[in-house]
RNA sequence: GAGGGCGUAGCUCAGUAGGUUAGAGCGACAGUUUGUGGAUCUGUAGGUCGUGGGUUCGAGACCCAUCGUUCUCCCCA
């Protein structure tokens, strides 16, 4: 026997974590509901043909694939040697895995839609709190299965989709009274940036290099731009762009004047503005920040995008999104824009711990211990916590009769506020006897009464 | 995919320049106390030093491999 282990990059949960983590769940979903978002649930695999390809090159292989069944029946020996042959080549074989965890909830969310766009009221939103999987390397606020919380709006183009999700960004860090700032961009300006220097089918190269800058510096970035084969003249104007500081408006009246002639950046100008706009007259526009370097790994974004940053400490982002103008045409059916936002609660959980976030109050516990002196009195016992419990007041009993001693250290380190003593004495008296556990103050209530005591 | 740190009792760690029977604190258990806990004191249990090989008269320590873990880069939440 080896000792017992867990998968790299999976955590279990006790109580007490498990209750931190439902407040942040609830918190989320509590405000998804309030902006009349509705739940829907997939499975934790989908077929690998839905994954593959939708995350980049990269993210294929960060895919956690299922080993299909019945690999050993002779009659598919064939298949299966050759699906192996394709695997040492690099490439997946659905000879070998036809299922895959899924990696996150939008592209399922997006299968989802496709498969029925038919019968769905648009627009239409939705929101899905489930773990994700992803083969990558554990490090400090990344695992393999964490937990994405995704928020969509499907079937409409509006900006004012845009707007609601940010606030619904504000509103939930708000109430975790967790500090973030929220960075948006808008993908038409980065494409509109490359159009600029060298041709749209630089625009990934270009992303890339630009959302490393505040982590490499400038000089890092520029060396990936040579290798990359932009222009010196290109460079420059790459160059003025990642300097544009400043507050918002003055960030966007520099980007005005120095691609202000291209129309995709005018045109994300203008969306951009709208939300940032929308946001003041709210009052909450102080957290939304204009920030042009920030380019977002997926590629199917194709509108405004976001992340969210928490403040004062080097955690990575812990939430994101965008829009996507074309997701569920990888399905076959085209023409259904979307927008969603996603909430990293695992990274989030990791601040709230680090900065001391959460509130006492939310480690809940048995409320009564009864203390089990002997087969008779543990049935008096037995009754009263009955009564109790169907006054919906947490209670529970000590299963064996053990010295006091022992019984009070099961109270004190479950965190359980009061013990009710039923001796023979008091069993005697039909009466128990009430200890706070924090107090030490010591009550004699009559059976008769308990039900009706406060605690 | 690339690179670094760390694996000694349930937990946190010590273990000096390789040298007999591997230590401490906390925790656990028992007693002090068979109806009132948190304290004190006393005692007990618990480790083939991650695993496998090698160097050596001798390895927890040195070397190699391997596994696990953690951090950084890539990428991401």
């Amino acid at each position: 026997m080896s000792k017992p282990s867990l998968p790299q990059g999976t955590r279990d949960f006790n109580a007490a974590t498990v209750q931190k983590r439902q407040y942040i769940f609830q918190t989320i979903k509590s405000v998804f509901e309030l902006y009349g978002f509705q739940a829907l649930e997939t499975p934790a695999m989908e077929n690998l043909e839905t994954l593959m390809g939708k995350y980049g090159e990269e993210g294929d292989k960060l895919i956690f694939k299922i080993l299909n069944n019945g690999l050993d029946l002779p009659q598919k020996k064939q298949q299966t040697l050759e699906g192996v042959e394709k695997l040492l080549a690099g490439k997946s074989s659905l000879a070998l895995t036809e299922r895959a965890l899924r990696y996150d909830l939008t592209i399922p969310f997006a299968r989802y839609v496709a498969m029925h766009h038919g019968a769905l009221n648009f627009p239409f939103k939705r929101y899905q709190i489930q773990p994700v999987w992803r083969a990558d390397r554990p490090q400090k606020g990344r695992y393999r299965e964490f937990y994405q919380c995704d928020a969509d709006v499907v079937g409409s183009d509006s900006l004012l989709n845009e707007v609601d999700l940010m606030s619904v960004y504000l509103n939930v860090f708000a109430n975790l009274k967790l500090p973030v700032e929220v960075k948006m961009n808008n993908r038409k300006i980065l494409l509109g940036l490359a159009q600029f220097c060298g041709g749209e089918e630089k625009l990934i190269d270009l992303t890339i290099a630009i959302d490393k800058l505040d982590k490499i510096g400038w000089e890092k970035v520029q060396e990936e731009l040579n290798t990359k084969g932009f222009s010196d003249a290109q460079q420059k104007i790459i160059q003025q762009y990642l300097n544009i500081t400043g507050s918002n408006d003055e960030k966007i009246a520099q980007l005005k004047k120095l691609l202000g002639d291209n129309e995709s950046v005018l045109k994300g100008i203008e969306e951009l503005n709208y939300v940032l706009q929308y946001q003041l007259s709210s009052g909450m526009s102080k957290q939304l920040v204009a920030d042009f370097t920030l380019a977002r790994g997926l590629n199917y974004y194709t509108g405004l995008i976001f992340e969210v940053k928490a403040l004062d400490t080097d955690m990575g982002s812990i939430g994101g999104g965008g829009r996507y103008n074309d997701l569920t045409s990888l399905f076959g059916v085209p023409n259904i824009p979307g927008v969603g936002i996603s909430f990293g609660v695992d990274r989030i959980y990791d601040v709230m711990e680090e900065k001391n976030l959460f509130p006492p109050s939310i480690e809940q516990t048995t409320q009564i211990l009864f203390f089990n002196l002997g087969e008779q009195e543990a049935q008096a016992a037995y009754e009263q916590m009955t009564l109790l419990r169907n006054k919906k007041i947490a209670c529970e009993i000590y299963p064996e009769k053990s010295k006091f001693d022992k019984q009070f250290k099961y109270a004190e380190k479950k965190g359980i506020p009061n013990v009710i003593i039923i001796g023979t004495e008091e069993l005697a008296k039909k009466e128990c006897n009430l200890k706070n556990i924090n107090t030490g103050i010591q009550t004699t209530i009559p059976f008769s009464e308990l039900v009706n005591y406060k605690f």
